[in-house]
RNA sequence: GGUGGAGUGGCCGAGUGGUGAGGCAGCGGCCUGCAAAGCCGUCAACACGGGUUCGAUUCCCGUCUCCACCUCCA
C-alpha cells in the first residue's frame, strides 16, 4: 500500500513493516478532552479507522495507538472555571468521545494512552535529552534546544529554521535561551495540577506528551505517525525533534499521514463565536452513516466543508447502497460476479487510501446489482461483496433505528392491514396508512414479492 | 510577509496528455393502482491569460481567488 509521507512529500510503500514482527505500528495523536467533540474530530477519527480497517481486511497486522492529552493548558483552565477536577472533565469528554466514535461505528484504536498514566516515563525522556544536552533546566522549566537538532527540524513543515525564529513566540515570563527553544517540563503555577519531578513540581508540555506515549506503547521506530493537518509545526515537528535526538535512531516515524481539515462554513453569522458543528449533533441528524459517508466521499488530503447539502447528499447515497445490498432477489439466474470491483475497490485503497475511488467502485456494483436483480440474476455473491466492502470502508448500512426496532409487531401489523386495503382496492385508505407511517419515519414500499418498510 | 495546498458540470467530489469517474439534484421514459425503490436515456465542467505538443482539464510560466499552517487545535 502505497501512502503519502508528509516528511518526503512523496508516496511511500507501506510494507514490509520496520518491526521484525511485521506488525504496522500505527500511532495517531488524539483529541485534548477540554469540551464536547466536533465534526473535525469526527473526520480524524473516521480517516484513520478506515486506514486501519483496510489493513485488517487485507490481513496486515497493525497497532493502532491513540492517545489522550489529558494534561493541558486548556483543560486546566475550563476545569477551574467549572470548578471541577481536571481529570472528571477529562473523563467525561472521553466517555463522551467513546460513545459518539461508537456511533460512529469507529474501531477502537487498541491502545489510548493517557499523559497521567505516563509522567514517570516523561521525566525519564526529559532526563535523557539533558543528559545528551538537547534540553536544559532554567528555573524549574526545562526547555528543549532546538538549535542543537539543526536543520532537519523545519524538515516536515518545508521551513527554514531560521525562518522560524522571527515567528518563534516570544512570552517574557519563559526562560529561554533561544526563542525556538519549547517546553518540555513547566513549573506548576499556584491551583495547576503538578507532579513531583526533579525539576521541582510542574507538568510535562504538551509535545513531550506524544513522544513519550508513542515510546511506551509502540517502540523507538513506528511505521505510521498520523494526526491533523494543523499538527505538522510545531507539534510533529516536535515530536521528532525529542524522539530522534532520545533515541538516536531516525526515523522516528517511516510515513507521516495528515488528514486535511475540516472546513465549517456556511454558517457565517456564527463566525466569531466559533461555528462549531458537534459530533452530538451530526449524529443526531444525520446518523453515523451518512457522516462517514460524507468524509470518505473525498480524499483524506482534500480539504472538505461540512454543509446540510453535502450531508443530505451523503445519507442518500448510503441509502441507494444499502439499498441494494439487502435487496431481494432471485436465487436462481445468472450469478452475477463482483470480482472486478473487489479488484478496483483495493486498487484505489492501495492508492493513498484514495477512498472516493473505492466508494464508486462500489457504486458501479451497485448499479450492477439492481440491474441484475430486475433481469432476474442471482446477485446473492454480489450483494454480500457489496456489504463487505462496505464494512470494510466502516459503514454499518444499519436502517433501523432501535426505536423502529421496538415498534416492528406493530408496523408490521399496519402494513399487513394495508395490503388487505390494497388487495381490496381501497387505495386512499391504504394511502393512509403509507403517508402515515411516512410522517412517522417508516418508509413502506411494494414490490413484486410483497412489500417491505424500513426506517428513514 | 513566509511555507504548503486548492480552484472540475446546479451541488459534492475523483482522475487523466487524446477513452463515461462516482454520488446528490434536474429533465424525459420504463416499472408501479399511485408512490417509493430500481432501470434506461439526458444534461453539463475542468478559474483566467500565455507557452510546450499533432493534441492539454491534465505539463510549464504568469495573473486572480480561496484555504491551511507560521500561536492552542484532529
Amino acid at each position: 500500500m502505497q501512502l503519502h509521507d508528509t516528511l518526503s512529500n512523496t508516496r511511500r510503500e507501506l510494507l514490509p513493516a520496520l518491526a521484525d514482527d511485521g506488525v504496522v505500528r500505527l500511532y495517531v495523536c488524539g483529541v485534548t478532552p477540554y469540551s464536547e467533540s466536533h465534526v473535525g474530530h469526527a473526520l480524524h477519527a473516521i480517516v484513520f479507522d478506515v486506514l486501519r480497517r483496510y489493513l485488517d481486511w487485507r490481513g496486515i497486522p497493525v497497532r493502532h495507538v491513540q492517545n489522550f492529552t489529558d494534561i493541558d493548558d486548556k483543560l486546566i483552565d475550563r476545569a477551574n472555571r467549572l470548578g471541577v477536577p481536571m481529570s472528571d472533565l477529562a473523563e467525561q469528554n472521553i466517555e463522551d468521545y467513546f460513545r459518539q466514535l461508537r456511533a460512529m461505528n469507529v474501531q477502537p484504536a487498541h491502545v489510548y494512552p493517557r499523559v497521567t498514566e505516563v509522567v514517570p516515563q516523561i521525566i525519564e525522556f526529559i532526563q535523557g535529552l539533558i543528559a545528551k544536552d538537547f534540553a536544559y533546566d532554567s528555573g524549574g522549566d526545562v526547555y528543549y534546544r532546538v538549535r542543537k537538532f539543526g536543520a532537519a527540524y523545519g524538515a516536515l513543515s518545508k521551513r527554514d529554521v531560521d525562518d522560524l525564529l522571527s515567528g518563534a513566540r516570544i512570552d517574557p515570563t519563559e526562560l529561554k535561551s533561544d526563542p525556538l527553544d519549547f517546553a518540555l517540563w513547566k513549573t506548576a503555577k499556584p491551583g495547576e495540577p503538578s507532579w513531583e519531578s526533579p525539576w521541582g513540581q510542574g507538568r510535562p508540555g504538551w509535545h513531550i506528551e506524544c513522544s513519550a506515549m508513542a515510546l511506551h506503547s509502540l517502540g523507538e521506530q513506528i511505521d505510521i505517525h498520523g494526526g491533523g493537518a494543523d499538527l505538522v509545526f510545531p507539534h510533529h515537528s516536535n515530536e521528532i525533534a525529542q524522539t530522534e535526538a532520545y533515541t538516536g535512531k531516525p526515523p522516528f516515524a517511516r510515513i507521516w499521514v495528515h488528514n486535511a481539515l475540516l472546513q465549517l462554513s456556511g454558517d457565517k453569522m456564527s463566525k466569531s463565536l466559533g461555528n462549531l458543528v458537534t459530533i452530538a449533533d451530526a449524529l443526531e441528524r444525520y446518523g453515523g452513516d451518512a457522516l462517514r459517508m460524507f468524509v470518505i466521499t473525498s480524499h483524506y488530503r482534500s480539504p472538505s466543508s461540512y454543509t446540510d447539502e453535502a450531508m443530505d447528499a451523503a445519507k442518500t447515497g448510503v441509502e441507494r447502497l444499502r439499498n441494494a445490498a439487502f435487496r431481494a432477489g432471485a436465487s436462481g439466474g445468472e450469478v452475477l460476479d463482483a470480482g472486478a470491483t473487489r479488484e478496483a475497490f483495493i486498487e484505489a485503497m492501495e492508492d493513498d487510501l484514495n477512498t472516493p475511488r473505492a466508494l464508486a467502485a462500489l457504486f458501479d456494483l451497485t448499479r450492477d446489482i439492481n440491474r441484475a436483480t430486475d433481469a432476474g440474476g442471482n446477485t446473492a455473491a454480489a450483494r454480500a461483496t457489496l456489504r463487505e466492502l462496505c464494512d470494510v470502508l466502516g459503514l454499518s448500512l444499519q436502517a433501523t433505528s432501535s426505536s423502529a426496532q421496538q415498534a416492528a409487531p406493530f408496523i408490521d401489523l399496519l402494513v399487513t392491514l394495508r395490503t388487505d386495503l390494497r388487495a381490496a382496492k381501497q387505495w386512499q385508505l391504504a394511502d393512509r396508512v403509507r403517508d402515515g407511517l411516512l410522517e412517522l419515519g417508516i418508509e413502506v414500499k411494494d414490490g413484486p414479492d410483497g412489500t417491505v418498510w424500513q426506517a428513514k
